[in-house]
Order: structure tokens, then C-alpha cells, then sequence
DNA sequence: GTAGGGTTAG
């Protein structure tokens, strides 16, 4: 619609034909059914016009008109502060009831409940609380929309649970609204076992249960990874007849995915009454996590079923490559996401950039990157994880300190990849002083993850007695992750006294980590203490554990081949062989002597 | 003529 039929109808004199003769209609036919015939409304009018722009995503028209019309009441305002949070214009609409307040209208309990939603939505637990005690003092008490989008706000937006249950417990009226919001005030912060005692309160009370309280709580089974809790809501389910219901169904299916029981959502999947395409793309990122190529398989299934596949189903497929490696599968891929138009996708991008730099192309990891008009926080983390594995430390250090100068702030994630790649690359003084700026300058704790990258920062550079003060100086007990990294250190820089204190430790916390037993006694072996040595190979012998085998892989043409350390039977091994030993004899010629002490002993020569 | 909670990726 033009801006100036926009305007000649927000004026109402005259009202332009095409309304008048739908209203006329409207009136007829209430005359014939003899209903009382409605006065022309204006206002209603407009607000109907400005609800159906909404409707169609048409925010900027809906904004003029709204502007235009000369006697803006309670509805309309609130009307138009709604329409903002259901497009996600939240601060638009935080300051739309800011204009609103300096009006002479007050805000009802309809105005409240949509202003406490864009707070969420901004994630500001400070406007919230305004919201909260202007609604006291306006007197809007007691409207269970009001409480249950205070609860809402509280339990998203709060540092703990505590405000969310105060209004919880004060609540004269709970509704279903009221218990699945607090189930999924629990659950969306992780803790789902609050989230169960929600929904086994609200059994006990014998609350009514509807679509949305089984699909949360099974949402809360999935988060603690419960699987027998999981199996009993899906019973109770099948019983109150809501197999037919997607999103229950669905996210059924993805709890049996996240729980690890593929086999059964393989089941499950084929059971199902009723498919659409997240179910498609539930089964695809399920699988992804365990078994990229049988995720690549219902992939290739889902378009002779009728369904194609958006950025979301993209994205998981993209990782299922980016696992396997497989570059020219990613390739074609990418090739689809430009088909269907969605190569404009920010999430679809970071994807790639992972993709490319896990299948070894660096070189279009960085083009996608450069290409974006717009980055997010992942986009730059990808982007350091791409640099840091391909041995740019100081290219990811540059993007770093550029992404802060964007505007950006770092989380862990992104400090992780940054010190992963100062690890990688020796960049050791560098390392530690993001190390010290992430707790002085973002407040950031770090936890086992983050010890355990500097730990391997310092340890790879060989400042193993470092490595292990920072260890003592944790605030917490060092998981078996953190002595692991010691322990590699210890063994790269020939550390016995050391490794065998980190290997003892992990031991303690992990009795099964067979690569900690065959360290200790490849150490043992070292210091030629032999009794030792066979004592720790007799005992990983009993433990009947193998240590998962280091398997390399590369790809000619449209098959990969796979091969592991002392490999005799693969594909043109004897090749391959021949080829080695030309290099070795090169390498030699010109003087290098490769460095061939065998300080690890083969485990398949002892187990 | 204005209001609510649940499903998939990173």
C-alpha cells in the first residue's frame, strides 16, 4: 500500500471507499441476521487495519498509521507495543510504553503483560522490575497474565529462581500457563530437576495437563538426561491420546536422541503418526552427534518424502561433514544453500566456516568469513577455532583483538578458542594475558575447561613446574581433563616425576583412562624400570580396554580412505610405503634427522 | 479493536 492511501485513511475524513463499503457489508449482513448493527468505530477500525499490518510482518506501516491516528486510547497503544514483541522489536516496544507513560492514558493489565514480555526479550531484569512495581501502583494486581509474564521475565531474566517462585507462591489462581512457565523457567536455565519437582507438584496438586506441560517436561527429562523419567511422560503421553501432536511427539524424539538411544528414535521416528520438518531435522542433528553418516543418509531420504530442508536441517548436515571431513559432501551442500537462497543465513555461515577449516580448506573457511556483512559472537569463534587448528595463532590473536574492537563482548567459548590457538601456536605470553583480562576485564570464572587450556599453554611450551603451580592453585579440584593436559605436557617434555603424579591423579578420577595407564608406563619404560611397565600393561590387559586408535584419513576422489598408526591392510598401503621411504631418504639427504625415539610403546603390541 | 506457556541448529 502507498503512503498516501495509508494517509487518507488514517485521517477518517472521508473514510476511503474500499473500508466503507467492507463495513457496509459487515452491517448488512448483521441487519439480515438480525444482530444489533455496530456504530462506525474509527478507532477500532484503524486498530483492526494496524493489527492485519502487523500480521504480515508490515511493522512500518502498522507505525504510521498508528502515528497518524489523532485519539490513541489504552488499545491501541497497546496493540501496537504487542505487535512490536511478537516481531521481536522489543526495544522498540520498551520505548513505545515509555511514550505511553508520558501520556495522560494509563496502561492496563493487557499493556503490562506485553511490556514484561519485550523485558525478557531484552533480557533487562531492572525494566522488568519497574514494570513490576508500576503495576502495584497502578493497581494491577491479581490478572494471571500480568503474573504469569512477571514469573516469565523473573525466571529469564533473573540470576536465580527466587523472584520467579516469590510471585509463584503468591499467585491466587495458578492456570497451566502458570505451571509451564515455571517448569520452563527451570529447565531453560538447566536445572531440570527443578523443573521435574514443578511437574510432579503439579501432578500431586492434580493441576490439568495439556500439550504444553508434557512437551516441557520432557524437555526437563532431556536436560538431566533421563531416560527412564523421559519413558514414563512418553507413556503417560500415549495414554492421554497425544500421539498426533507434533510438538510433543517431537520433542519425545529428541529426547530419545540427546539421551543416546538412536536405535529407538530410529523407532520412534518411524512409529510417528504425523512427521514435519523438525521432526526431519530432530532425527538429522540426533544423529549428527554420534553418527555423522547415517545423518548424511536420512538427509539424502527427506526430499523423496516431500520435505525440503531449511537452514536448520543445513546446519546439522554441514556439521555431519565437517565430522567426517568430507569436503566435497560439505561443498555440494554449500551448493544447496545458495540454490534455496539461503547463503544470507548468519547461522548457516558460521557453519560453514567450521565445515571448510575441519575439512582441512582454511582458504574458504576465511572467504565465508571475509564475505559476511554482519558477524556475530560464533561467527568470530568459528573463525578462531578455523585459525587456531590450522596453526594461525597469531592470525586468531588479530581476530580476537578486532572482534573486541567491533563492539563484541568475548564469553568463554571465545577465550577457549583464543588460548587454545596461543597454545597451538607458542604464543605463551600472549595466552596468559587473555588468561588475566578474561577475569579482570570480563568478570569471566574460569572453570575446568579453561585451566585446562593454559594448562596446556604452558605445558606444550615446556613450562611444565608452571603448568602445575597454576594446577595447586585452582579453587577447585582439577578434573581428570586438567591432569590430562599435564600429563601430555610431562610426556612432550620428558617430565617422569611429574607424569606420573598427573597420571596417578587422573587415575584416581578416571580408573578406566587407558591412555593414562599407557603413559605411565610408557614413563616406567623410559627410566627402564621394566617390572613396573609390565605390571601397568598386565593390568590395562585385565581392565580389557583398548585405547581408541589415533585414525588418520584422507580422500581421492569420491572415496575416503581411513588408516591407523602401523596400518598393513589398507588400500595401496604398499604405495604409500614406498612413497614414505623416498621422503625419509630426501630428508635425509639434505641433512635432517628425523626424530624416531620411540618413547611411546605401541599398545597393540601388548594388548 | 490489545495479553500467556511447549518442538529442531550454532
Amino acid at each position: 500500500m502507498s503512503s498516501k492511501k495509508l494517509l487518507s485513511i488514517t485521517h477518517f475524513h472521508p473514510i476511503p471507499p474500499i473500508i466503507r463499503n467492507s463495513l457496509q457489508l459487515v452491517q448488512n449482513t448483521c441487519t439480515q441476521s438480525n444482530a444489533p448493527v455496530q456504530p462506525l468505530c474509527p478507532s477500532h477500525l484503524a486498530t483492526n487495519l494496524m493489527k492485519s499490518f502487523l500480521q504480515k510482518g508490515l511493522i512500518g506501516e502498522a507505525r504510521a498509521l498508528f502515528d497518524e491516528m489523532p485519539d490513541k486510547d489504552v488499545v491501541t497503544w497497546t496493540a501496537m507495543i504487542s505487535g512490536y514483541t511478537h516481531c521481536n522489536y522489543h526495544t522498540h516496544a520498551w520505548s513505545l510504553f515509555y511514550e505511553m507513560l508520558k501520556t495522560e492514558i494509563d496502561p492496563n493489565a493487557y499493556t503490562m503483560s506485553n511490556v514484561l514480555k519485550a523485558c525478557k526479550g531484552m533480557n533487562r531484569l531492572a525494566f522488568g522490575a519497574l514494570v513490576h512495581g508500576m503495576a502495584i501502583k497502578h493497581g494491577i494486581q491479581g490478572s494471571i497474565y500480568v503474573d504469569n509474564a512477571l514469573m516469565d521475565m523473573y525466571a529469564t531474566c533473573g540470576a536465580s529462581m527466587d523472584k520467579a517462585c516469590m510471585v509463584f507462591l503468591h499467585l491466587k489462581e495458578r492456570n497451566a500457563v502458570s505451571w509451564t512457565t515455571m517448569i520452563a523457567g527451570y529447565t531453560h536455565r538447566g536445572d531440570g530437576h527443578g523443573g521435574l519437582q514443578i511437574f510432579r507438584q503439579m501432578l500431586r496438586e492434580e493441576a490439568e495437563l495439556n500439550p504444553y506441560s508434557f512437551s516441557i517436561a520432557v524437555r526437563a527429562c532431556t536436560s538431566i538426561g533421563s531416560l527412564a523419567f523421559g519413558q514414563q511422560i512418553h507413556t503417560a503421553v500415549t495414554k492421554c491420546g497425544l500421539e498426533s501432536n507434533l510438538p510433543v511427539t517431537n520433542t519425545i524424539l529428541d529426547m530419545y536422541c540427546r539421551c543416546g538411544c538412536l536405535s529407538e528414535a530410529n523407532q520412534y521416528f518411524h512409529e510417528m503418526i504425523h512427521k514435519d520438518l523438525i521432526t526431519w531435522n530432530t532425527l538429522i542433528a540426533g544423529y549428527e552427534r554420534s553418527d555423522p553418516s547415517e545423518s548424511l543418509y536420512i538427509f539424502s531420504l527427506m526430499d523423496s518424502e516431500g520435505f525440503s530442508p531449511n537452514c536448520f536441517t543445513f546446519t546439522s548436515v554441514l556439521a555431519a561433514c565437517a565430522n567426517l571431513a568430507i569436503l566435497n559432501c560439505g561443498q555440494q551442500v554449500h551448493g544447496g544453500i545458495i540454490c534455496r537462497g539461503l547463503n544470507r543465513n548468519l547461522e548457516l555461515s558460521n557453519a560453514l566456516i567450521d565445515m571448510y577449516a575441519k575439512c582441512g580448506n582454511i582458504n574458504d573457511s576465511h572467504k565465508v568469513f571475509s564475505e559476511l556483512s554482519e558477524r556475530n559472537l560464533v561467527t568470530w569463534t568459528s573463525i578462531m577455532i578455523a585459525y587456531g587448528a590450522h596453526g594461525y595463532g597469531k592470525e586468531a590473536v588479530v581476530m580476537f583483538d578486532e572482534m573486541v574492537r567491533s563492539g563484541i563482548r568475548p564469553d568463554r567459548i571465545v577465550f577457549m578458542a583464543v588460548l587454545s590457538a596461543c597454545s597451538h601456536a607458542g604464543l605463551v605470553d600472549e595466552g596468559l594475558r587473555y588468561f588475566k583480562t578474561m577475569m579482570g576485564d570480563y568478570s569471566i570464572t574460569p572453570d575446568q575447561e579453561i585451566y585446562g587450556c593454559v594448562v596446556d599453554l604452558l605445558g606444550r611450551a615446556g613450562r611444565v613446574e608452571e603448568a602445575y603451580q597454576l594446577i595447586q592453585s585452582m579453587p577447585f579440584k582439577p578434573d581428570e581433563s586438567v591432569w590430562g593436559a599435564l600429563l601430555g605436557a610431562c610426556k612432550e617434555h620428558r617430565h617422569p616425576n611429574l607424569g606420573k603424579l598427573a597420571a596417578e591423579r587422573a587415575l584416581d578420577l578416571r580408573p578406566n583412562m587407558v591412555g593414562a595407564y599407557l603413559m605411565l608406563s610408557n614413563i616406567y619404560a623410559s627410566e627402564g624400570k621394566w617390572g613396573e611397565f609390565a605390571k601397568m600393561r598386565k593390568m590395562m590387559r585385565g581392565m580389557g580396554s583398548k585405547k581408541e586408535v589415533g585414525r588418520s584419513w584422507i580422500q581421492v576422489r569420491d572415496h575416503v580412505y581411513s588408516f591407523v598408526v602401523g596400518d598393513r591392510t589398507g588400500h595401496q598401503v604398499k604405495f604409500v610405503n614406498g612413497v614414505l621411504e623416498l621422503l625419509i631418504w630426501h630428508m635425509e639427504e639434505t641433512g635432517y634427522i628425523p626424530d624416531i625415539d620411540c618413547f611411546e610403546y605401541d599398545l597393540e603390541d601388548v594388548t
